[in-house]
DNA sequence: TAGAACCCTTGAGCGCACTCCAAGCAAGTA
DNA sequence: TACTTGCTTGGAGTGCGCTCAAGGGTTCTA
């Protein structure tokens, strides 16, 4: 099903790549994503086969693993390749990124806030529900 | 700027009926917005003066803060128009809008517990990017 | 009574985040 | 060799949740 890819055949420098199809695999991300990530930037260049084949490494994987974090805060991809492009532009981006970071993290400290209001809200219909079911009293 | 609407003049039955644009003050949901709900069920047919404009009742906004709720849990529309049929169809769906509740519910809870893990992960990054920028010895 | 502000309807359009399509090349298997 | 599976590209299409446009009627204020 899926071929081992230790292409590299030098000994003691066995780096480890991966086809497109063991990234939606690891990932839980279609192919699809996969390369319009690619396209738009979100995945920096992903390596190739001698025929043109993606070949991922497991530094892809670990920044894919970062922007699902990224993706699960409910980050834009707009701002996804914001934050990709400083990465790629080097360390003198780090205020801008941490900034980035750090609306990021306050939108979610907001969204979970909602969330918790929501589900106080949501427990007690549920609750109302269920004493109208089990004590059969409130059909009126 | 705004109208009082307190349109109903027999004494002893006030009942206030808010425009469209009382509402969408009230509510923070667009004009547009309020008018598809009521298209697409979501909102029960609005009462209308003599002439055809809506008149919101108190009743509708309560129901309007509900909804809100629901949509802040992550429910689709579709969900929510659901579960307003099955309201206006009487006692006999409370089965099955608790059960709608009770998925929404466990959904919120796994959204909350993967923005719990993001939070982490983002506190984690911008933590070592703030070590980057106050003792500048990262910078290589 | 004029003008501004407000509201109506139907139907099209938009931004986002994918998702799919078509046509074709490449690699592994019987 | 033939077949199957997997991968490539650019561009079009999809589903969601609104959002806007056009064209026209209504209500308030001076």
């Amino acid at each position: 099903m899926s071929r081992s890819h230790s292409l590299s055949h030098s000994p003691g420098l066995t780096q480890t790549r991966y086809t497109i199809s063991e990234v939606e695999a690891r990932t839980g991300l279609s192919q699809h994503t996969l390369r319009w990530y690619e396209r738009i930037g979100l995945l920096p260049q992903v390596d190739r086969s001698h025929s043109g084949q993606r070949r991922f490494t497991d530094k892809d994987l670990d920044w894919l693993g970062f922007v699902g974090k990224l993706r699960a805060t409910g980050m834009s991809v707009a701002d996804m390749v914001r934050y990709a492009e400083l990465v790629r532009e080097g360390e003198h981006t780090v205020e801008e990124r941490r900034g980035l970071l750090e609306r990021t993290r306050s939108e979610v400290r907001a969204r979970m806030a909602e969330l918790t209001d929501a589900l106080a809200v949501l427990d007690y219909k549920i609750d109302t529900y269920a004493m109208k079911t089990v004590s059969g009293k409130g059909r009126q």
